[in-house]
DNA sequence: TTGTATGCGTTATCAA
DNA sequence: TTGATAACGCATACAA
């Protein structure tokens, strides 16, 4: 088996305790001489003595390490938050330890079993679905813990997240700016999070600006690109078709920009499109998406920080954080006029 | 604190090990009366106990912990593999710890060291830089390790990579089989592995076909998009300009294209257009890009076959994995004749 | 069917 | 300046 203190301390002929205080301690507290040090640190080389964390851990009762449990770290929301994290949290000495529940909830139950037997200082979580008492329960077992993405009154947890209503509606008064009316809303799947979020702040935005919401202008069902392309052509075979399209997400829209290309129509001249989401290649489509962004950085090092201060202290006050999105305009809206849109609703309904 | 096993027996009455034995054995092996089972399990439940797995790990000398590192989880390649790695670990019964080294090899050292010193059970490696002494250390410490997407005559390590060389190829004999003859290649980071060997096959391919490599259409160095806009405006300009552009990385690849489309040049009828790797998005943009597909659910299963094949059998045969990808043709490559190839080099220059 | 005792590798307390 | 010893929570060989 791999080398411990025992086996330096043979070697050496100090004890483990001397072992133990230069390798692991700040070893100058405790007036060690330079000879034993440098002779413990020579062996220990020799030997290949590597720390064992499970020991320390389960002495010091810490583990320097923080578990982190997203729905899908294929998505380039997850996979940017966390590398952002790993930054952070390295910056403290933190590991973490990252769980992808593939959007299961009974992935995520035993994520956070694992977890938590794992003994992680803390943990941060961006859960699926829009229940959260399993999560409270961590809360109420003390242990440090913030929710990202996510959050909800009904619970008393530390959270971090994006005013996903927010950006609906940044999305949606540029929209409405520019003249347009009917205004379809693609969504991702239904009862989760992010998609009720988006549609809350769809329909808050029309109803602000005296709109009527048009049932039949809320469509689709998940995330995907099938989605947005279906949906859109449908949508498109309207009699009376939107003359501007918000997605719920960046790879629906990709779908919907497809549909419009494979069935003629211009994006912006015929039809305008907004999305929720800003990856990388968003600005490289034809055309540049107008898109709403998340402060992807901003809330990696808010989670951190809050998660901080929770260890630190148990019993403080819950804190809520919602962060701005920003609305990135791009080239994929056009100004309607009344006229310009009866034009385009004409030649849509030849298709 | 948390409760304890020792809890459990003091406030059942029984000792420590029964209680071990009916939380965690199979428990059926000791004969267990159902009565205690039942009693132990319900306090248990009632005391909120949670396994240590520190504990069981140091006991046990083993922590169902598999270590990842890789250069750059927010990399599409990578934290795909790491989802499927998850997936196909989660089978195993084995959880798994990510670390980012942010292509840094540093970083890369002292992850090896952290993931070293929780005692993983195993370790899935893709290094940055093309020397991997280090890793064979690791190696000849009998730990249990799998390269991926990299792989070195000068190691023996097992490894299971896609075959980059060839990829580059098959893009290349595409372009070549259509007429191409001057085929510009921008690069990505030079050294990086996945650099290298894609340049290989570039020039392979060519000198295959009798074709000179042009040095002056080998351009660029590293795999942002800037890179690409950068050096596609570049070749553009050049007295006798490439037909085709083939790049290192799809994100050069989005550059490229905003710099043809900037130029008043059309992909494909002006000029062609391939790339290397192939993620969600490149369907999806205009045109549909023709990209090199790399076989990432099969790397990943094939990794953790590897691993536990290797956990198994210390001192087994090295395995090496060579995965091929696959060319998607899509709609970014124009046949061309000569005379062609005239007309547009002409109409370039004005630029 | 259940209990006792030991050790995994480390740190911390107390003593020398 | 260094050492002996206990304890962290668990699993297991051996006893009963």
């Amino acid at each position: 088996m791999s080398t411990t203190l025992k086996d330096i301390a043979k070697k050496t002929g100090f004890s483990v305790s001397t072992i133990s205080r230069v390798l692991h301690d700040n070893s100058k507290k405790y007036k060690i001489s330079e000879e034993t040090q440098t002779k413990v640190q020579q062996t220990a080389k020799d030997l290949g003595y590597r720390l064992n964390t499970l020991a320390r851990g389960l002495r010091m009762q810490k583990t320097y390490e923080i578990g982190l449990i997203v729905p899908d770290i294929a998505n380039p929301f997850f996979s940017a938050v966390c590398k952002n994290l790993a930054g952070e949290l390295r910056k403290g000495g933190y590991n973490f330890i990252v769980y992808d529940t593939d959007k299961d909830l009974s992935i995520e139950r035993s994520a956070i079993k694992k977890v938590l037997e794992k003994r992680v200082d803390g943990l941060i979580i961006a859960s699926v679905g829009q229940e959260f008492s399993h999560i409270q329960k961590i809360r109420d077992a003390n242990i440090p813990l913030v929710m990202i993405d996510r959050c909800s009154d009904s619970v008393d947890v530390d959270s971090v997240s994006v005013d996903n209503v927010k950006g609906s509606m940044f999305a949606m008064n540029y929209l409405i700016k520019e003249g347009h009316t009917r205004i379809a809303f693609i969504q991702g799947t239904p009862g989760s999070y992010a998609n009720e979020t988006r549609l809350q702040g769809y329909k808050l935005a029309l109803h602000d600006t005296g709109i009527a919401v048009d049932k039949h202008l809320i469509v689709g069902n998940d995330f995907r690109a099938m989605n947005g392309y279906l949906e859109t052509k449908h949508l498109l075979k309207l009699a009376n078709p939107p003359t501007a399209i918000f997605t719920a997400g960046n790879i629906i829209a990709l779908g919907a920009l497809d549909a419009c290309k494979k069935a003629g129509v211009r994006v912006p001249q015929d039809i305008s499109l907004v999305t929720f989401d800003d990856p990388v290649f968003t600005p490289y489509l034809s055309p540049p998406l107008t898109a709403v962004e998340q402060p992807i950085k901003k809330l990696s090092e808010m989670a951190v920080a809050i998660l901080y201060r929770r260890m630190k202290n148990h019993h403080g006050m819950r804190k809520t954080l919602l962060l701005e999105p920003k609305l990135n305009i791009r080239s994929s809206v056009a100004r309607i006029s009344t006229r310009k849109n009866i034009i385009h609703s004409t030649k849509i309904e030849k298709n």
